[in-house]
RNA sequence: GGCGCGAUAGCAAAGCGGUUAUGCCGCGGCCUGCAAAGCCGUUUAGGCCGGUUCGACUCCGGCUCGCGCCUCCA
């Protein structure tokens, strides 16, 4: 029994899908006019893991994630760098895509971009206006008015009269009430923008999500996800749109039954993003730890709770993912069936259905872990490779991972120090041979020697592990 | 100012009204030529003050501190 932390309702709720067997999800993505930060991958990651739970537990999921490739940052971005708004969006949404491939993300089965579902949100404002949820103003934009709608705050908590207290904005003249947002901003010249009854002029952000997850998901769907900022204003405006356009006889209909939010990741305890400039790219961050890595840091922590960013962290992240590949070094295990009766599958299960407690899941993975270093049970094994399967971790070859990128071609010092030909010594030489060097000298008892071509491999990032199979090696 | 969240051992991070979380690090042992890996054992907890209870890290109240949202933001 999968319970989710419904954000509307701020507890955990036994999940139920609309239609039996199928659950449909959509999650707020990216909008691309940079390249992704550690705080994207984190929805990614997540929302994937979510995901991949739902099926693993029997479900016919439909995944939406859309994308935003219209909005005034792109557009500022585009005249910056001197190109056109979708070569601008093209190339992040490549950049995003290789990102996200990266963590073992699997692609969501529709990614709908907001330029191609413009007539979608003008059908859906003309709606708005028609039923007096939104007017046009005198500057050409269209507003929805806010306090047409009975419910809006009850995502967020907020009522309007605490949103007006706490006002910050500058009054707009065009608006009837501060907190009505924009579903339609008039032309400026020089932008791109569509027809609509209302003139020439291109969408508001938050339209966009309702027009993209009704299209494909419809009006009432099961889950909605994204970042805790998202919870307000956009979240809320998705309610106010969606559930007001979608009104029959001024009884509006639900819009999603359950809303999801994933924590922030943060640096220095403060939150990471654009606007505060301290965000870390997952290139960057790819520079210097394995993808794999990433991901297992991510599912680490449990997906509503801060997650600090920090090389010390990601090493521990590092460390930890190395034990569990080492449990599954060595032994022939391809592939991963699940005994979904085995006593710790059903531990995980109670894990992932507590609201996809993924860090109690981990925890099963290196009790495993431990039972297959000592028993080497090959059932345990598939257990443990099934288990992290579900997560998207560990399917890959451990000596892929536990090797890493280091090429078996190590520098020329330790040719030298193993003692090898001058000759050799200016070039590389292939961490086998030195090895097999290693050995003789073992086997000669010369183990200053053999000492030595040891502790040059680990100058150069290669452990060596003598095992009673022989011996292997990984990086540090 | 309004609304909300959090505080667990050296670090990270869960569950749980009474029984080993888990990972990294540290320490001792086994194994090893020595290491590494692994195994066994082990040190370090529950912000502060009250209350409920036979018993609280876990429930309730207050306080302190930190964070988030209220403006674009995953």
């Amino acid at each position: 029994m999968l319970k989710i932390y419904n954000t509307l309702a701020r507890e955990k709720q036994t999940f139920k899908p609309i239609v039996a067997g199928k659950v449909s999800m959509y999650v707020c993505g990216m909008t691309v006019y940079d390249y992704c930060h550690l705080g994207h991958a984190r929805v990614m990651v997540v929302f994937d893991m979510v995901s991949r739970w739902l099926r693993a537990s029997g479900y016919d999921v439909t995944y939406v994630r859309n994308i935003t490739d219209i909005d005034d940052k792109i557009i500022k971005r585009a005249n910056e760098n001197n190109e056109s708004i979708a070569q601008l969006t093209q190339r992040f949404i490549d950049a995003m895509d290789e990102d996200s491939a990266k963590l073992g993300v699997i692609r969501p089965d529709i990614e709908p971009k907001a330029t191609e579902f413009v007539d979608g949100m003008l059908s859906m404002i003309s709606a708005l206006v028609e039923k007096g949820f939104a007017y046009p103003a005198a500057n050409g934009d269209v507003f929805y008015a806010v306090n047409k709608f009975e419910g809006y705050g009850k995502l967020s908590g907020k009522s309007l009269e605490d949103l007006r207290a706490g006002e910050r904005v500058e009054v707009d003249s065009f608006k009837r009430d501060p907190m009505d947002f924009v579903l339609w901003k008039a032309a400026k010249p020089g932008e791109p923008s569509w027809d609509s009854p209302w003139g020439k002029g291109r969408p508001g952000w938050h339209i966009e999500c309702s027009a993209m997850s009704s299209h494909h998901l419809g009006h009432h769907f099961d889950i909605h996800g994204g970042g805790q900022d998202l919870q307000f204003p956009h979240h809320e405006n998705e309610i106010a749109q969606s559930e007001a356009a979608h009104s029959h006889d001024g009884k509006s209909c639900q819009m999603v039954n359950y809303w999801m939010h994933n924590g922030f990741v943060r640096v220095d305890d403060e939150k990471m993003s654009k606007s505060l400039g301290n965000f870390f790219t997952i290139r960057t961050v790819l520079e210097q730890y394995d993808a794999e890595v990433v991901r297992f840091f991510i599912l680490r922590a449990h997906y509503r709770s801060p997650l600090n960013y920090s090389d010390q962290h990601l090493d521990d992240a590092k460390s930890a993912l190395t034990r569990l590949y080492t449990a599954l070094r060595g032994a022939d295990v391809v592939d991963g069936t699940i005994d979904w009766q085995h006593p710790q599958a059903i531990r995980f299960k109670a894990a992932m259905d507590d609201d996809f407690n993924t860090p109690e899941a981990l925890a099963v993975l290196f009790d495993l872990a431990n039972e297959v270093n000592r028993t080497k049970d090959a059932d345990l094994l598939r257990l443990l490779k099934g288990l992290a399967g579900v997560l998207g971790l560990l399917q890959r070859n451990p000596d892929a991972f536990l090797q890493g990128s280091v090429t078996t071609q190590v520098v020329a010092s330790v040719g030298e120090a193993s003692g090898s030909s001058s000759a050799q010594a200016e070039s590389t030489i292939n961490i086998d041979e030195l090895i097999q060097l290693r050995n003789e000298a073992k086997k000669n008892k010369n183990y200053a020697e053999a000492d030595r071509i040891r502790k040059a491999l680990a100058d150069n990032g290669v452990i060596l592990e003598d095992t009673p199979q022989g011996t292997t090696w990984r990086r540090a």
